[in-house]
DNA sequence: GGGGCGCGTGACGGTTATGTGACGATGGTT
DNA sequence: AACCATCGTCACATAACCGTCACGCGCCCC
C-alpha cells in the first residue's frame, strides 16, 4: 500500500559489499531499492520496474557506465529518471563526459552516506516533488506526495492515478501554464502514444473531483495554450 | 500551436554524431531542432525557417563557420537570432574574432551538455523572453510569459492568445517602431498568407484590452511606418 | 479647401479550440 | 464469473476567436 508510494532507487554496482551498504541505508532513509550488479541487470531491472533515481558506478563489467547511462536516457520507461554517476577517479574529463551522456548529477568517491543519501533527495525533489512525498500547496488545495491525498479545504477528495499525478503536475509550479505536451510527458509519461485531446478528459475529470464539495475551479484553461492551477 | 511557441534552435555541425547528440538533448529540453552539416546547408534552413538561436561550430567544410556568421547576421531573417560560436580552440584570438562578425555567445570544446543548454537558455531569454518564460514590463504594463498573465497597474486582463503575443513581440522591445510586415512574420509567423490590415485590427483589440480598466492607449501609432509600444 | 491616403472600428460569417457525455477496453478484486 | 474503477477515444455542442470587409474620420500635401 503505502509501498508503492515510496520512491525507488536503482543501485548499480559491481561489489556486492557496496549494494549491500547503500541498500541498507538508503532503505532506512525510507526508499525502495532495486540493486543490479553490472549494467544489462541494471538496464533489465530499470525497464521492469522505472526507478526514480538512478545510482550508477562509474566501472562496470562488460558495460561501462557511462553506456548504460545513455541507454537509460534512450528508453521511454527511464528517461525522466534522475541518474547520479559514481566514481573513484576525480578527474575532471571524466565528469565531462559523464554529464555529457545526460547524467544530472555526479558523486566522487570517497563519500560519506549521510552525503549520498542527501544527493538522492534533493536530485528526487527536483525530478519527483510529489514522489518524494512533498506536500504541496494551491491556493486552498494541498496535496500530500507521501500519502497520496488530496484536500480542498479540509475537505479529502477522491482521485485516480492519473487525475493525482496530473494534479501534482500542475500544482509543482503554481501558475505556471502547461501545454497540453508537456504534461502528456510528465503524467503519461514520453513518446506514449496518446491523444492530446486525452489531457483535456482528465482535465475535466479533475475538474469534476476537485469541486465535488462546492468551491470555483481553480484550473484555468488558456486558449490556444494549455492549462494552469491557481 | 503551442508547437510556434517552442524556441527553435538551429545546429550546425558537420560531425553527424555531434548534431545527432545536441539535437537529443535540446529537443529533451524542450526546444525544436533543426540542424545542418555545412555553412551554405545552414544559411538555407536559417532563411527557410529562420531560427531564434544558433549553434555554430567554428569548424566547417567549405565556407568557415566565421563566414557563415557574418552572412547570418547580414540577412534580415536571420539578424535577430543568437549566434552561439562552438569552437574546439581555446585561443583567445579566435574568441575575439568570433565576437567581432558579430556572435552573441562563444562556447569552447569539451562542454557538457547541461552548460550548454543552460548558455542556449541564457541567450533566449535575450532574444525570446516571452516564449523563455520572462517577466516583461513597460510602464504600467505587466506581461509574465510563463503565467500567460497580463496586468495592468495591478488589474488582470483578458487577451487571446494572438493579441497575446502581439503585445509580447511590442513588449520585447519597448519603443520599437515595428511595420505591419515584421509583426506578421513575428505573431503571426511568415508564410502565413494574411492582410496586413488584420495587423491594425488586433491592435485595436488589444488596445481595447488595455484601457479596459481606464488609462492612456500604451501603443503609439506611427503614421506610414506602424506601431510601437512604451 | 479638396482630394488622397492611412488608420480606427463595428459588424459578420467561418473556423477552431475546448467542454463533456457516452462507450468499449482493460485490469484488478470479490 | 461478475463487479468495479479507471482509462483512452470518439462525437457532438458551444463558445471563443479569427480574418475580412466596409464605412468614416482625420491628417497631410498640393
Amino acid at each position: 500500500m503505502s509501498d508503492t508510494d515510496k520512491p525507488l532507487v536503482l543501485v548499480v554496482d559491481d561489489e556486492a559489499a557496496q549494494r549491500a551498504l547503500l541498500s541498507y541505508n538508503l532503505q532506512a532513509a525510507g526508499f525502495r531499492v532495486l540493486t543490479a550488479g553490472d549494467g544489462e541487470e541494471a538496464l533489465l531491472v530499470a525497464v521492469e520496474s522505472p526507478p526514480d533515481v538512478i545510482l550508477l558506478d562509474w566501472m562496470l563489467p562488460r558495460v561501462s557506465g557511462i553506456e548504460v547511462c545513455r541507454q537509460l536516457k534512450a528508453r521511454a520507461e527511464t528517461r525522466q529518471a534522475a541518474v547520479i554517476m559514481v566514481s573513484a577517479r576525480s578527474e575532471e574529463g571524466d565528469r565531462v563526459r559523464g554529464l555529457e551522456t545526460g547524467a544530472d548529477d555526479y558523486i566522487v568517491k570517497p563519500y560519506s552516506v549521510n552525503e549520498l543519501v542527501a544527493r538522492v533527495r534533493a536530485n528526487l525533489r527536483r525530478v519527483r516533488p510529489v514522489a518524494a512525498g512533498q506536500v504541496l500547496k494551491a491556493g486552498d488545495i494541498t496535496l500530500d506526495g507521501e500519502r497520496h491525498k488530496v484536500s480542498r479545504d479540509g475537505q479529502d477528495l477522491h482521485l485516480g492515478p492519473t487525475e493525482f499525478r496530473l494534479l501534482g503536475a500542475l500544482m509543482e509550479r503554481p501558475g505556471k501554464v502547461w501545454t497540453r505536451e508537456a504534461l502528456l510527458d510528465r503524467v503519461w509519461g514520453r513518446d506514449i502514444h496518446v491523444d492530446t485531446r486525452t489531457v483535456d478528459v482528465h482535465i475535466g475529470r479533475l475538474r469534476k473531483a476537485l469541486c465535488a464539495h462546492g468551491g470555483a475551479d481553480p484550473i484555468r484553461t488558456v486558449r490556444g495554450a494549455g492549462y494552469a492551477i491557481g
